[in-house]
DNA sequence: TAACCCATGTAACCTGTTACATGATTAA
DNA sequence: TTAATCATGTAACAGGTTACATGGGTTA
C-alpha cells in the first residue's frame, strides 16, 4: 500500500516520467522502499486511473518520447490523507533468523560463517547510510523542519543497521566464545 | 522463499496438522515469520506435491478429520541444504520513514503524534521478546548449542525492537526540540 | 440463542520479482 | 562491433492478505 504514495511524494517534489522515477528513487525514497521499474510503471498506470496523477507526452528528437507525469490536487489530497493514517510497525523479517532455528542441522561453523557475511553486509550498508547523513548531521538542531524529517529517515537506517551489526557480534561471540 | 523451510523447520521438532501448524506457528518459528492458515495450508499442499512432507489422515470423532504432516528424509534433506544458503540482508521497510518524507504535508504534532504510537507499539513487542527471552537469559553461556540458537533469534528481535525505540524518542526530540 | 472452537479449504486480489520485447543513439 | 543508455512496456509467477465457505461441537 505504499508504493503509490512514494510516488506520490517524489511528484511533490516536481513532475518525473516513468523513467526517471525509476532512476532517481534510488537517489529519493529508494532507500526507504525500492521499487523496480516495472513496478513504477504500473503503478503509474494505476494512479493515472485514479486521476492522482496526470501525464503530459513529451516529444523528443532522436530518443523515445518521454511521459510526463505530474501530481494532481486530488493525488496531493490522497497523500496527506495517507500521512495522517496511523502506519502498523512491521515485525522483524529475516530469514537468516529461520536459518538459526534450524542450526542444529548443519555444523556450527556454517552458521557462524553465516553470521560474518551478515555482518559485512551489514557494515556497507551503515556507510552508505552515514554518507547520506553527513549533509544533515554537523548540526542537526539547526536544520530546517523539512530536513530534519529528512534526516530523521536516515537515522532510522543507521538504528537498523547498528542493531543488526550488534546482534551479529552478539551472537558470534555467544556461539563461539 | 522462507515460509516452507520455516514450516519443515517446525515439522522436524514432531508431526503437526495444518490447524496446529497454524495455531502452533506463533508459539515456534511465528514470532519470526508469521504466516496465516490460508498460506500454511497452500505450502503444505506444495511441500506435499514435491515429497518433502507427507501426511496421514487421523480420523476423529465428534469433529473434523485431521491430517497430519510429517517431513520426509528429501523434506529433511532440502531444508539442511537451504540452511547453509547464504541469506541476503533485508533492508529496511517502514512506510512510517515515507509519511515523514512528506512530513510537511501535514502539522508537526501529527508527525510527533504518530513517533509516539509507534513508541509505544515498539515497547510492546520489545516486552514479549523480553518475556520469551526470560528461559534463556539467566546463564546464556551455560545454554546448549541448539539453545543458543533459539535464544539468538530472539535476541534479534530485542535488538531490532530496541533500535525502533531509539529512533522514535531521538526523532521525537529532534522535532519538538 | 449467539458466539466461538475445531478443521479444512477456495477465490480474488495486491505487491514484488524476473524475464522478455522494442528500437534508436552514443560511447568504448 | 559491442555494450550501454534512453524510454516504454507486457507476461508470468511467487508470496501475502482478505474474504468467503462448510458444518458439527462447546460454552456463555
Amino acid at each position: 500500500m505504499a508504493l503509490p504514495y512514494a510516488i506520490l511524494a517524489v511528484l511533490t517534489q516536481r513532475p518525473y516520467s516513468g523513467y526517471d522515477l525509476a532512476k532517481c528513487f534510488d537517489s529519493t525514497v529508494g532507500f526507504i522502499w525500492s521499487a523496480s521499474h516495472q513496478q513504477i510503471y504500473r503503478e503509474l498506470t494505476k494512479l493515472a486511473a485514479q486521476h492522482y496523477v496526470r501525464s503530459e507526452p513529451i516529444p523528443q528528437e532522436g530518443r523515445p518520447n518521454k511521459k510526463l507525469y505530474s501530481i494532481t490536487a486530488a493525488g496531493q489530497a490522497a497523500l496527506q490523507a495517507w500521512v495522517l493514517e496511523p502506519s502498523p510497525a512491521h515485525p522483524l523479517r529475516d530469514e537468516l533468523l529461520i536459518k538459526l532455528f534450524s542450526g542444529s542441522l548443519v555444523p556450527k561453523d556454517a552458521i557462524v560463517t553465516a553470521l560474518k557475511q551478515r555482518y559485512r553486509q551489514h557494515r556497507i550498508s551503515l556507510e552508505a547510510y552515514q554518507t547520506r547523513a553527513q549533509r544533515y548531521s554537523l548540526n542537526p538542531v539547526a536544520l530546517s523542519d523539512a530536513e530534519k524529517l529528512k534526516y530523521a529517515t536516515i537515522r532510522a537506517g543507521i538504528h537498523y543497521e547498528m542493531a543488526k551489526l550488534s546482534w551479529c557480534e552478539e551472537t558470534i561471540r555467544l556461539l563461539i566464545g
